[in-house]
DNA sequence: AATCAAATTTATAATCGTTGCAAAGATATA
DNA sequence: TATATCTTTGCAACGATTATAAATTTGATT
């Protein structure tokens, strides 16, 4: 779990004016590596924060997307995800769940940008589709 | 360039009674490999079959899903691209025009499903970012 | 502390892709 | 031809996202 104070810094680093909104905000992303939709912050902060508008979650989140504070998943049809882990790993959606996991420990090559495309290539998302061990279950 | 008989010949494969509408889009799909949204068959369509329904072409290819006839995309958040192409390749999508190209010739171990993840992967999507070499120059 | 400009947040309306639904039309079988 | 079933169609509804303009907050200046 992190602090708001944390999540102010960490703003700072990325020269993001910390608001009250952008700062709770960016400590639920800290907190919650769920890969949360817009509706998921904006149902969890609603409760400690009964002004905010889902308005503003939408406008914060794509102002971490443009200071690449955030990286945007492109693995659920329905609705945008995010993850403030932008380093190289792989992603899990359950056909059944919706949930979206993390995969770790993948090889790097994975992650390597094939050459002689013609294509300036500038990231890689690599997804799994399935079903996860919970809903295998039920 | 595929003919309707070719279409038509392709549905029997997967057990799909080829109705007129049906053997246009199959039709369409094998003969333009650009991996269309439903808004880019329905208007390429539209002219030549004018009382065609857009209703019919969200039906057609959600019934080429369910049979695997096509494979979804979703690799453009604004749009479900569809691809007749469902064996193993990358694709990229150009940030500036949309376009979304084929990677062929990648490593088959790309493709291959991580194990001990406690998942049941069933498919893989190799996703890549960028900006393409005709919007590199303009 | 009061003023003022700029930045931020907010509520509402609009847009757009997609789905639901019920009627109309087509097809196949008896 | 009659009937049941399948398919298509048009329109309404829905939900995620964006546009817009007003309201609020912030920060600097006096």
């Amino acid at each position: 779990m992190y602090t708001s104070a944390q999540a102010h810094k960490y703003l700072n680093q990325f020269s993001i004016k910390p608001s009250v909104q952008r700062t709770a905000i960016m400590e639920y992303l800290l907190s919650h590596r769920t890969h949360p939709t817009i509706e998921e912050i904006f149902l969890a902060l609603s409760p400690s924060m009964p002004t905010l508008s889902k308005t503003t979650v939408y406008n914060t989140l794509n102002l971490f997307l443009e200071n690449r504070v955030v990286q945007q998943l492109v693995i659920d049809e329905k609705n945008a995800r995010f993850d403030v882990d932008t380093s190289s790993h792989a992603h899990f959606i359950c056909k059944s769940c919706g949930k979206v996991y993390d995969i770790f420990n993948m090889p790097s090559a994975l992650f390597e940008f094939p050459k002689n495309t013609g294509f300036s290539i500038q990231s890689v998302e690599i997804s799994y589709t399935g079903v996860c061990e919970h809903c295998k279950e039920s």
